[in-house]
DNA sequence: AATCCCACTGACTGACCAGTCAATCAGTAT
DNA sequence: ATACTGATTGACTGGTCAGTCAGTGGGATT
């Protein structure tokens, strides 16, 4: 059916989407510019994809399916729980190091965006806080970490902390220097674990 | 200029906005969807308001100034900084308690929305971030935080992780019972403040 | 060389909707 | 009464854009 050929140009239009989506926004650039972009026909962008949400949505399930492996990933491994928190704000602050578009897509138009698209994917965004919440639920278990504070309430800390911080970097539009991004996944873990009291 | 009756419409326009845009999201909603619920002439939406947007506006303006303000108290007033905090959490948190249509519009429409509409309005969203960063700030001179922690990164962490509970409960659609919320004031603080070692 | 199969093209359509505006209405002043 | 003013109405316009579709071209198969 597909051939080579026909898989490479979809993925020059995902691509393409990426860049369009970062730098229009979803709702704001048409599914021409999605093709100029992609030096494609108008018309191909609907071969390949029923509608431009399917487009968005293969772009979120791609990515996000690929954290979530790293997050089973995680849990399986015989480190300190600490340690598994830092794998998993490491994986997710190096994929915006390595790809910044594709996450600031996946963060601004479905992750943040519970009004419109962010609803139909719910349940693939909780199966994140899921996976962390078991890593804390674990480390509690072993007396690692305190009990007080409920364990999936613990992952939403943490997640939603490193969500911020991506959010600030999109804002910002700056790009990163290398020793920030390694800063702030030992300061997220110190936050999260130590707290501020001193 | 404006008659008391005028500034009456004009609210009735706005709480009609406010539940339009809760129950259909800012982008998908037609103005004449506004102009049904407040039970007023299509026309007479851009009698009081230039556009569409300024709808939006308005409403996180009128609500974000409100918090700004209760931030600023906050500040001023000579309590341990944790009380600070969980002052402000607890603010936060009866805002959408008492008003969960305009906190959620807010919250998803504006705060959460940094491609569209969001970006107009970093800068206030920022001074709430740096409010809470000057408590920090000033729990960390006096010795009560640790300094290890940057203070606005604190501030995001806390802020975070607020919103990421109200985003939570907005996608839940479900009624949150009075000892959630108090018991959510609590379990925030202790969080920032304790973190999750035993 | 005839046929088939898709990738590919881009003009076109149909629906949608923000914002306009000319007309009407109601209250108040003169 | 008359004139004036601002509130109110809703039909209409102009532009936008997602998605369609009839057709083209080129490589494989027979």
């Amino acid at each position: 059916m597909s051939t080579p050929a026909a898989v490479e140009k979809r993925r020059v239009i995902l691509d393409a989407a990426v860049r369009v989506f970062a730098r229009q926004g979803f709702h704001t650039c048409r599914v021409s510019d999605i093709a100029d972009e992609a030096g494609v026909a108008y018309g191909l962008v609907y071969h390949y994809f029923p509608s431009k949400e399917t487009i968005l949505d293969t772009l979120f399930l791609e990515r996000w399916d690929v954290m979530l492996a790293a997050i089973a990933d995680t849990e399986k491994t015989e480190v300190p729980p600490r340690e598994k928190l830092r794998a998993i704000a490491s994986f997710i602050v190096d994929s915006y190091r390595y790809d910044p578009d594709l996450m600031k897509v996946i963060i601004v138009e479905v992750t943040r965006a519970a009004n419109t698209f962010g609803r139909t994917h719910v349940e693939k965004i909780m199966q994140a806080y899921e996976g962390i919440g078991r890593i804390v639920g674990q480390a509690q278990k072993v007396g690692t970490f305190r009990t007080e504070i409920d364990a999936m309430f613990a992952a939403q800390a943490f997640y939603g902390l490193i969500e911020q911080v991506l959010t600030q970097w999109i804002f910002s539009g700056l790009p990163i220097p290398a020793e920030e991004f390694e800063h702030v996944k030992s300061e997220i873990v110190d936050m999260i674990c130590g707290g501020l009291d001193g």
